[in-house]
DNA sequence: ATTAAATACCTAATTTTATTAGGCATATCT
DNA sequence: AGATATGCCTAATAAAATTAGGTATTTAAT
């Protein structure tokens, strides 16, 4: 994901939220959804996305299915129900560590 | 930084705003400051911290300065000129990352 | 008709960043 | 005496993303 250095490792908790929300997707309308739902200000690589997606779906998260639209070919990718479960637990996760990042950022020090 | 897989890449942007924050501080403060201010969800762990804090040094970013206190050393790091700007950006653009990144998991696809 | 851009999949090599797993030393608490 | 806390650090490994490609089809522009 190119953020400019900043925020890596929520890629999984990303294509996880996103097929939930979405239902099957392929992987380069994730890349488009990413950059628009972001206004874009985030940006996912094909070769950040293609190797996550696979990890998910050797680790069961996912499943797959191949069409052919328009005389080009698209892996959709659907959540399991293990993918449901994980993405629920890595969403909460990863927005309990966007609570406790910003409290850190905000930290002072008490003088006592 | 120990977050269970999630949210990496912000160690920098911490650190220069802890010392934006508090002043000038040592390294095993920082990892307590960390601690403590996201209520123990977060964890720097030193062999993470102390490389960020060597190579922020190096590029002009931090200065330093040994003090020893009750029979123990401590490396006080500061703030740069530089430093201090770099904070200002590292900050605004975690920010506006943070922010994208809700954004994006919550976005759905219009259906048109 | 040719070229550029968009669509659609992918991988290999490298770099960046953090984790695991230590080392070393002093001070305080039990 | 031994454990815990304080305080610095590094080396080897792993995880994750970036850089830099490759292949192929379709659509838009020149």
């Amino acid at each position: 994901m190119e953020t400019g250095k900043i925020i890596k490792g929520s890629l999984s908790a990303i294509i996880l939220q996103l097929l939930e929300n979405n239902g099957a997707m392929y992987g380069y309308e994730m890349t488009k959804a990413v950059r628009q739902g972001s206004m874009e200000k985030m940006k996912v690589t094909e070769a950040a996305l293609y190797p996550a997606l696979h990890k998910l779906e050797e680790s069961g998260m996912l499943e797959t299915e191949i069409k052919f639209v328009e005389g080009r070919q698209r892996k959709y990718y659907r959540l399991s129900e293990n993918g449901k479960a994980e993405g629920r637990r890595q969403l909460e996760h990863l927005q309990e560590m966007i609570a406790s990042l910003q409290q850190v950022l905000d930290f002072r020090l008490q003088k006592s």
